[in-house]
DNA sequence: CCGGGCATAG
């Protein structure tokens, strides 16, 4: 298998893979894509094309505007058109800020946007407020029936007229009662319902979710020719969007233009949601566009809507996109915007910029909160910045700034990032304390989380007993956490009662606890021990058990086995897949199966789950173990080693350089690949030395690899 | 007293 193997690292010589892929730099490296792409924005790119109105809406009264569709014409076609040297100015404008391309254009496009807010009307002074309010109350504390709302309902304190009868359904909730009272109102028929007593009632609704009564009220006023206003769509689209119901939001945003009704920003912000959290940023960034040459200058809202788009997508270019959009448009951000900014630079992994944008916010003399400390701590834990954690915490405290339940458990989720066990341990009494913020499931699985990844056994049973007593909910992660520390510290017994209670209380085992499973049984010693946690691995995957039995058959051809290992890796989840190689790897090396530790390390490279293990340059060749098991580590390095001689016997090109990374491992629990790994060096008297200038980093120049692979050839000994 | 944006995990 060796050979196949080197055959499988050298493919990794000439396919540069590419981690980056999800980036999507559409807007900033390539313009000309972006404003070539055809774009409709209800067709083209959508799964489900737009249906045509139901049947039981009311046809649009105004028949002369055109879709949205058809408005939305891609830019460059308008601009091409407008030319005779096509070449030349589809050259300059491209390549200049989009927005230039409508300082002087041959015909004022069509504007996609009215620059006016929705204007409300005014109310007058209502001397009855006080009784109402009361009576709101009353409604609103009586048994959620409608008999009982009814029967409350008869001693309304003044006679239901349009002022009065508003103020109730402003102040009713749950939706239930709104509903019920807007049906009443409707009944009495008193006065006749205008447009602002459905949006109050569709506010309400869409608290409880309740799209399909929203969209029957919006059918009830196409019958009864009440108009439909921004505020009713903005409420009909944002409750379709929290109800996942895009296509919906995407249906009512083009109704309104067809009955000739132009969005204000409210409304136009809040679809610009509905196609970011689908994900469709290019029709995003072509509305805004469309917004802009309207000439709209969007709000703070808006850019916190792109920020969050880019965050979602990890994509840092489009996070800096925003900001310089905010500069040049004189658009301060506020509070929200630097949350969601902060947030982005996490998800796009920038946390010296999420740094230095906080420092921002505050200079700018906005105070922050729950949510804005969330997000940092998150991110300084995720980065292990330890002492920009703790700087930041003294400042949380020292500046008083607020605290919530929130914010207790991320702090919790950094020291167990951070390894601090002692500042979790003080900040869970804190909490224990505490009136608002006592300890949760969440609080407690981070507890968890840090005595078993700190080896802390005992107290991690403690925190599981304790949680039973008080009826905490244990989740699958806080089993996991607990499976691996009992793992570690061969309590399989513990291990195999821990589990057992886990399921029976709901915890239903997902793949990265199968993963935690599997790594336990690479750590049994003794086979009586790896077939009690085979059979908990058993319950939750038994696939995989079966494939950890075949791995042992001798007679089991390669061929079975790499058809079986794809089907058990397409069935995990992508972030379990390799971690399921590394431990299959360590198990086969634990029961002598080194042929079949080979055979796996070569389909792993194969199904793509070591990008960029071997990176080859004309100087230098490293070999990149950082995400290896220990024993997938060995198994790669005598891989690289064999490669190695076959090219020196062959008298082949070699690099100056060799080099190994197994990373510094800067979690503080982390297994230490890096000594393992200089164990393994020296058992094979490899010449590999720790590199003074790269930490985590073993070399061998070319002349000593000769050298040692030469003397190995002629005394072949310890080549296992 | 009618509409849009922000948070917790192995």
């Amino acid at each position: 298998m060796a050979a196949t193997l080197s055959t499988a690292l050298d493919v990794h010589y000439t396919i540069p893979h590419s981690s980056d892929t999800k980036r999507s730099t559409i807007f900033f490296t390539s313009p000309l894509k972006f404003h070539t792409k055809r774009f409709t924005i209800l067709c083209t790119s959508s799964k489900s094309p737009p249906k045509p109105p139901p049947p039981n809406l009311a046809e649009p009264q105004q028949q002369k505007n055109p879709s949205l569709s058809d408005q939305l014409k891609p830019l460059s076609s308008t601009i091409l058109t407008d030319t005779t040297n096509k070449d030349q100015l589809s050259q300059t404008h491209l390549l200049s800020k989009p927005k230039s391309i409508w300082v002087n254009p041959s015909k004022p496009k069509r504007s996609v946007i009215s620059l006016q807010r929705h204007k409300r009307s005014p109310y007058s002074y209502n001397p009855q407020i006080r009784d109402l309010r009361l009576f709101a109350q009353k409604l609103n504390d009586c048994e959620n029936s409608e008999g009982a709302f009814m029967s409350v309902l008869e001693e309304i304190p003044h006679p239901p007229t349009r002022e009065n009868a508003l103020l109730l359904l402003n102040s009713l909730k749950p939706w239930h009662k709104t509903h019920l009272f807007f049906n009443w109102v409707k009944t009495q028929k008193l006065f006749p319902l205008e447009t602002i007593f459905y949006n109050v009632t569709m506010k309400s609704l869409r608290f409880g979710r309740q799209f399909q009564l929203i969209e029957e009220l919006a059918h009830e006023m196409i019958a009864d020719g009440i108009e439909l206003d921004n505020i009713t769509y903005s409420t009909i689209i944002t409750c379709a969007k929290r109800c996942n119901l895009f296509d919906k939001a995407m249906e009512w945003f083009e109704r309104m233009y067809q009955t000739g009704l132009m969005p204000d920003e409210v409304t136009y912000s809040a679809i610009l949601d509905v196609y970011a959290k689908m994900g469709k940023v290019e029709e995003v960034l072509s509305l805004y566009e469309r917004g802009r040459a309207s000439g709209w200058k969007p709000d703070p809202i808006t850019f916190s809507v792109l920020g969050k788009m880019f965050g979602e997508a990890g994509d840092y270019d489009g996070i800096k996109y925003v900001l310089q959009e905010m500069k040049s448009l004189g658009v301060q951000p506020n509070l929200v915007v630097y949350n969601t900014l902060l947030e982005a630079m996490g998800k796009a992994g920038k946390p010296g910029l999420a740094r230095s944008l906080f420092e921002e916010m505050i200079g700018s003399g906005i105070t922050p909160n729950e949510k804005t400390l969330t997000a940092l701590v998150k991110i300084y834990g995720k980065a292990r910045w330890a002492r920009d954690a703790m700087e930041l915490w003294e400042r949380m405290r020292s500046n008083r700034w607020p605290m919530d339940f929130f914010l207790y458990n991320t702090l919790l989720s950094m020291c167990a990032d951070l390894g601090l066990e002692e500042e979790a341990e003080r900040l869970f009494e804190d909490m224990k304390r505490s009136e608002q913020c006592r300890p949760d499931s969440w609080s407690y699985t981070a507890m968890l989380n840090i005595y078993g990844s700190g080896g802390s056994v005992d107290k991690a049973m403690k925190m599981f007993e304790e949680m039973s007593e008080l009826g905490v909910e244990l989740n699958v992660m806080g089993c996991t956490c607990l499976i691996q520390c009992l793992g570690k510290a061969k309590r399989f017994d513990d291990l195999v009662r821990v589990f057992g209670v886990s399921v029976e209380r709901g915890v239903r085992p997902d793949d990265r606890l199968c993963g935690c499973l599997l790594s336990v049984v690479s750590l049994c010693e003794d086979s009586g021990d790896v077939e009690k946690v085979l059979a908990c691995l058993l319950r939750a995957n038994p696939k995989l058990v079966a494939f950890v039995k075949l791995l042992g058959v001798e007679k089991t051809s390669f061929e079975i086995i790499k058809e079986e290992f794809r089907v058990i890796l397409s069935d995990t989840a992508v972030e379990a897949r390799r971690p399921f190689c590394n431990c299959l790897i360590d198990i086969c090396r634990k029961r002598n199966l080194h042929e079949r530790a080979h055979e796996l390390l070569y389909l792993g490279t194969m199904y793509g789950l070591y990008p960029g293990l071997h990176n080859k340059t004309a100087n230098e060749w490293c070999l990149d173990v950082r995400s290896l098991s220990i024993g997938a580590a060995h198994t790669a390095l005598e891989e690289w080693m064999g490669t190695l001689s076959k090219v020196i016997q062959r008298q082949e090109a070699l690099p100056e350089l060799f080099s190994a990374n197994t990373g510094t491992g800067t979690h503080k629990f982390s297994q230490g690949l890096g000594s393992a790994f200089a164990s393994h060096v020296e058992k094979l008297a490899a010449p590999f030395r720790q590199s003074e200038e790269k930490a985590g980093c073993f070399v061998a120049t070319r002349e000593d690899m000769v050298s040692w692979v030469q003397s190995r050839i002629q005394s072949p000994a310890g080549t296992t």
